[in-house]
DNA sequence: TATTAGCACTCGTAAGACAAGAGTGCCAAC
DNA sequence: GTTGGCACTCTTGTCTTACGAGTGCTAATA
């Protein structure tokens, strides 16, 4: 059963007074702000229904009313106005890509500073587990004892590492190396470099020393390193502007949990395509710690078929237009700068999906 | 005036305890657990005395005493017991620390994250200021429009930046780059990359497509990099536990203060010798934010003849003692694995020397 | 049948009163 | 110089009370 439009205009103002005030709205309130030509008597008696169907709390007999997690589920998905950008919000965001994006090095850190800057909520932001290969290896010699390992990735990162041994190496040795990680090394996955592979590179290099195996580690864990999907959590302290925090045990757990990295992943498993926007309310999440909070996600293309996500953690009572609108609007400039190709132009907004747990209850 | 004996002891019993307790202490329980056998009377009246001068203060009038940062400098720089860490604990320590530091690469957020979760306070790591300069200069030819700069610094850290070209660039052009800039970029600051040196560069190579300008922007981010001193400050959650952190608003100001970065450099400065542990209490920080906090900070060799630096901040009720026997241990510990050569041998605690302002009020 | 005005009722919050307890300062005695 | 004793101060917790916001319900109205 649907609700009547005009509970669901009702129950939208809740929950917009709710977001701005973060206090219980009563009758009167939203009789005076929502442009529905009715005394509050009448809001109450569909308040008092809204509650019974479990759209709406009291927090006491004597209080206004509260979202509960279904409430903010419907109004996430159906009642909340889609909000765009200004134009300078969005030229803000462009610029402030461009400037980090210069050095991809660690850019996830960068880009979920950048969303906590723009939300005032902790953002975090995921690389998804990939399959990487490495696509050349290089050697450069340095002196005797000294080289430096360098590997450029399917990805197309680089990673170098500079190795110093306790023993001579020529420059031949290093060569004839070089040419032989070329061949069998490049284009596996991690999975494939297995002892065996190692110990037969070993063989054919004839080498005597261990340089196979130290190179063979440095591709390993590149690889690994690469492969594992890692998460970068900042702003975490932004928190603690929230009214819903201001008990520090609970802004405690919480911070702590995300501090702790990347426990997330598993609500964002099978992510959907790209530019959706995710939002996980309250009792959606499945780690506990998070289950009075909400969580809004967004999914980019990071090139080489590979997706990143970026997203904010907050009270339930969270802005979800914004944030939605802010998020995707940067998913969709990350896909732009990074990904494969087919992206819309910069400037255009692009379509905002929402989408989420529709269970509905 | 040197302070009689036993108001030392008495002081030494007064910060003992609040550091344990964080409540103000009051006579009784001094009389109790300090062995000077006298009674709480006695006790009061030095405690009276110790107000006047200073190194005390009562929050009101019938409460205990608490430590001003006077009575916390007399403390840390003559009263209180250097520990020593237990054999487990700097056992522990050295494991973590050789677990770490196996990728160097972002070794500074890992040590920092170490110190905080050693000492249970938010903690810094910074690298200093220093004037590195390029060692050797590498181009790996990957396409006709891709190449690789790899740049070593003196310091021995490598760096790289896949570049990635609209135009067709030759592999003769690229050996002619290379060895134009190791001729000209080595053993240079980053102050002397000129822009005539750019351009005389740019004319001996023959270069029509800017290709020198982007290397060359290239040494100059790297340097400029390598130059910056860089903070990382991990931990910032766990001021939460703290009881003087209970007010939402004042460990939010805090906290945004130290995530907002490296303002703490300058308290930094003029950082005297290896594995000496510098205390600064509350007003004694520069920082407006810090005035009543505390920053403990460790330096240690970072080979290359750089120093690092490792902090924590805290409520002036820090437990001075055991938090500068651990980061003193960590900092030994990274000069022994980065540093220069010198250095005590493993295992081998170093003589802890806790200096900072001794103006003494 | 839906809406509205009115009113009694509930319940959280703020403010004031009060007792308890911890700790002090001071004085007189040792 | 030290100590026991005692009156005094000030915080903290609890209790009471008053207030007010907001509700639910009923009866009147369109």
């Amino acid at each position: 059963m649907s609700l009547s439009e005009r509970k669901k205009k009702i129950l939208a103002a809740v929950v917009d007074a709710y977001i701005q005030t973060a206090e219980p709205v009563g009758s009167k309130a939203i009789a005076e702000s929502a442009g529905l030509g009715c005394s509050s008597a009448t809001i109450r008696n569909e308040l008092a229904e809204l509650v019974s169907l479990g759209y709406l709390e009291q927090p006491h007999t004597s209080a206004g009313r509260v979202p509960t997690p279904k409430g903010y589920r419907l109004y996430v998905n159906e009642l909340m106005q889609r909000q765009k950008l200004s134009l300078e919000e969005s030229e803000d965001i462009n610029r402030r890509l461009n400037a980090r994006l210069q050095e991809l090095d660690d850019a996830i850190g960068d880009v979920s500073r950048l969303a906590s800057q723009l939300t005032d909520y902790p953002a975090l932001a995921l690389t998804s587990q990939t399959a990487v290969t490495i696509k050349r290896f290089d050697i450069i010699y340095v002196d005797a004892n000294t080289f430096i390992l360098v590997v450029m990735l399917s990805n197309n990162s680089v990673k170098n590492k500079l190795v110093h041994l306790p023993i001579s190496v020529d420059q031949t040795m290093i060569q004839r190396l070089s040419s032989l990680f070329n061949a069998s090394f490049t284009g596996v996955t991690e999975a494939e470099i297995t002892p065996l592979l190692i110990r037969s590179t070993e063989r054919a290099a004839d080498d005597s020393m261990g340089l196979t195996s130290v190179i063979a580690a440095f591709a390993l864990e590149t690889l690994g390193g690469a492969n594992t999907p890692a998460a970068f959590i900042t702003g975490e302290n932004r928190l603690l502007s929230q009214p819903e925090f201001r008990d520090p045990d609970k802004a405690h757990r919480l911070m702590s949990y995300l501090s702790g990295g990347g426990h997330i992943l598993p609500a964002a498993d099978s992510f959907g395509g790209t530019d959706e926007v995710r939002v996980l309310i309250g009792p959606e999440n499945v780690a506990e710690e998070l289950k009075d909070s909400s969580v809004v996600i967004a999914s980019y293309d990071a090139g080489d078929n590979t997706r990143g996500l970026i997203g904010v953690v907050g009270p339930t009572r969270m802005d979800y237009s914004a944030v939605a609108a802010k998020l995707s609007f940067l998913a969709a400039g990350l896909s732009r700068r990074l990904g494969g190709g087919e992206a819309p132009p910069e400037g255009m907004h692009n379509k905002l999906i929402i989408k989420g747990d529709t269970s509905d209850g």
